[in-house]
DNA sequence: ACATTTGCTTGCAGCATACAAGTAGATATA
DNA sequence: TATATCTACTTGTATGCTGCAAGCAAATGT
């Protein structure tokens, strides 16, 4: 039952298999590394995007993270407890709020930013210069490609 | 201890923090691409590691996923009863048993590798093939890498 | 004004996970 | 051999993340 490699020419691609295989690797290290961080990934996630987004509304964070609202409304509950985060009423609607990274919560993703940082710094210390600059180009073509893909088909 | 990042010229290294911003992102996709599987990340990280390492015991299985015992148990519980995997005492040690791919796990996997390998070919599809052979390679070596890092200086 | 839509919170249920306790079998030591 | 200890696994329990649905407040449309 090995034989569907062999109907689709596409799917018998040995480098698209090892960008799999590289992917579901990284999972695993993602995991790993994270675990021992004091952040745990879904805050280090939204104070990373509110770090690069700027203030955002609890709506948009949750599109952002691809997570449903009431899941980001919870997170952004304990991130303000924790001091992370701040809220800020909306001028333009007062339903809506702001969620704004406090400076405690810039200090924390730094931490953690630098954390995860020393692990990939770690995996790449041996690498050439160019290769890295090389590596990062690739990857995020990468990334934008499938954004670009998905976006476009998908929804 | 949030100067760190002028401790060390390294961490200041542009390129090393986009591959952390790429690793971020791909975090998202995985996320995002696998809600749509049929098969929950969990299970398919089991049965790819299977696949790759033939059979495993449960405590094996754990090790490389990082996942408590108790964890891979139950999933393993839920894969032999949908015919994902076999389960044979292990003739080495009667406590012992060896977790096994199926026919049908394996089936189950590879289209569950197809949905992802489509995806993945659909970002890659405007890409010249020598650079889809670079990413692999490098990120080949960017996981063996931070294994090593890892499991030298961590456990 | 009233109905509908939108932004957010909260109640609820499902699932993954870890830790702790228990069982069965293996290993070591007296 | 007998007993103590260790190991592989399962199961009980608790916790946390998640989505869906219901509810509330404010905005928008008619």
């Amino acid at each position: 039952m090995q034989r569907m490699d062999t109907l689709r020419e596409d799917a018998a691609d040995p480098a698209v298999d090892a960008v799999i295989g590289a992917i579901h690797s990284i999972g695993r290290l993602i995991r790993q590394g994270v675990t021992g961080s004091d952040l745990d990934p879904g805050s280090f996630w939204m104070l990373k995007t509110l770090a690069k987004q700027g203030p955002l509304r609890v709506t948009e964070l949750a599109g952002h993270a691809n997570l449903d609202t009431s899941t980001v409304s919870r997170h952004v509950t304990q991130l303000e407890r924790a001091g992370f985060v701040g809220r800020t009423p909306d001028p333009d609607d007062r339903r809506a709020q702001l969620v704004e990274l406090s400076d405690g919560g810039r200090d924390r993703l730094h931490s953690a930013m630098a954390q995860r940082r020393a692990l990939l710094t770690a995996g790449l210390r041996d690498w050439p210069a160019e290769e890295v600059t090389e590596f990062a180009r690739l990857l995020d073509r990468f990334v934008s490609d499938i954004d670009k893909t998905t976006s476009g088909e998908n929804e």
